[in-house]
DNA sequence: CGTCCTGTGTGACCGCAATCACCCCGCGTC
DNA sequence: GACGCGGGGTGATTGCGGTCACACAGGACG
């Protein structure tokens, strides 16, 4: 499969440059399928690419000395990842998984460099993205400090609904991650997660849609939660 | 207390520079100290400014929804923070504390930034610098993962042995975090912290020496330990 | 030099979440 | 249509680490 101008078009990073250069890139780009749990991008190896993801969904994981699994981020669909690489000449510090079969654009780091020589302002939105992935970081470490597991989780969930929902009484979240996926995020068990979410059905405050919808009924309440101000 | 060029040619990042480089960005900058548990950078608020330590030690910490003290990263001597503000303009994601009497030289963020222009190659290293970071929180993260309490302990000790002692039979570590630094690092509390140390020191692998000094007396089991090979 | 504060050490108690086992359902594949 | 796999749900058990209380030592400050 090939790459295409229009196919690099539809990434957000990219789709304000000149078809020249864009014909250019994904001249040098390839496209690959990921099935479910494929590694995307491999921890302890210098990966020199960066990575867009057209379709499926993917995470950053890590695992412990002793196997476990650590999960750090979701990328997203029109997102980019193993942009580190741009930064200093280490390792990839995280493997990347395919939560879903998905569908990635790899870029590599020598075209990347090219193209940020003829286009500096891509450099700015990188630092930026690179800043605000800090940021989560530090965010989501904050989570794993609170010692009610239930808060946890409701801090998690309220930040998968989407920002302009959030002053609204009902949203809802699509394609919601599994709760193996939140499990990991948060270092507690599959199970732990199943009864917060079967506590939060038993009051209405969710409500299931088939595996790919989770309506959030009360929403200002699943803040209350995740702030503290109520306890499940 | 004034900023002079010698001051700042202390700190590796600068130490490059020319002397009248150095004038004109000593003359924008200032120097202040920091009492123990002083907050030197303050989250959510955009404080424009990168922090060098020239003494003392500070914490990176965030604060969960119930108050409670997160610890992120620790700074030394001679190293700077507060640079997420070159990379793009949201606010300081996290506190830094000073965890002991310090001594800090800020550069104003228009005179770093009017700096990197002049010399362009500094930005290479402050990048380096974040990605660095962010290895260090993905690392960090994956400790938080390990359900061992003891083992969680001892890689965070580990990590404090000097890179150049770890083939060694005996090496020094100086001025250790306190019980409570290493505590908030790892999400236990200070007292399981205290244990472990019990345990390492009835085990004689590691004894300390007033405050200022803890001496690892048996550096390949401590690693064990750390590598989950040997169990406390 | 006395007082106060901080850091380290210890003991007891208890509750919460991990762990294990198992079940059910839905979806995809053969 | 049957089978297998993955995801969600439930129950029981238990042990580990948090929490609280307290003591002691050393250093800093007045």
């Amino acid at each position: 499969m090939v790459v295409t101008p229009q196919l690099l078009k539809t990434f957000p990073l990219l789709s304000g440059l000149p078809d020249a250069i864009l014909e250019e890139v994904a001249g040098q780009s390839s496209v690959r399928k990921a099935a479910r749990r494929a590694i995307v991008l491999n921890a302890g190896q210098n990966e020199e690419q960066i990575c867009f993801l057209f379709e499926g969904r993917l995470q950053g994981v890590d695992f412990t000395i002793d196997g476990r699994e650590v999960g750090l981020y979701f990328v997203e669909p029109g997102e980019f990842c193993g942009e580190l690489c741009l930064f200093d000449e280490g390792s990839q510090p995280e493997f990347v998984m395919a939560l879903t079969p998905s569908v990635i654009v790899s870029v590599p780091l020598n075209a990347m460099q090219a193209l940020l020589k003829k286009h500096p302002e891509l450099f700015a939105t990188i630092s930026a993205k690179v800043a605000g992935h800090v940021r989560k970081m530090t965010f989501q470490r904050s989570l794993l400090g609170l010692p009610n597991i239930a808060q946890r989780v409701c801090c998690q969930l309220w930040m998968l609904v989407p920002e302009k929902d959030r002053d609204k009484e009902e949203a809802e979240i699509r394609n919601p991650p599994t709760h193996m996926e939140i499990a990991i995020m948060l270092n507690i068990s599959r199970e732990t997660v199943t009864r917060v979410f079967q506590s939060l059905q038993n009051r209405q405050i969710v409500k299931r849609d088939g595996t790919s919808l989770l309506v959030v009924s009360k929403v200002s309440v699943l803040r209350d939660y995740a702030e503290g101000k109520q306890e499940l």
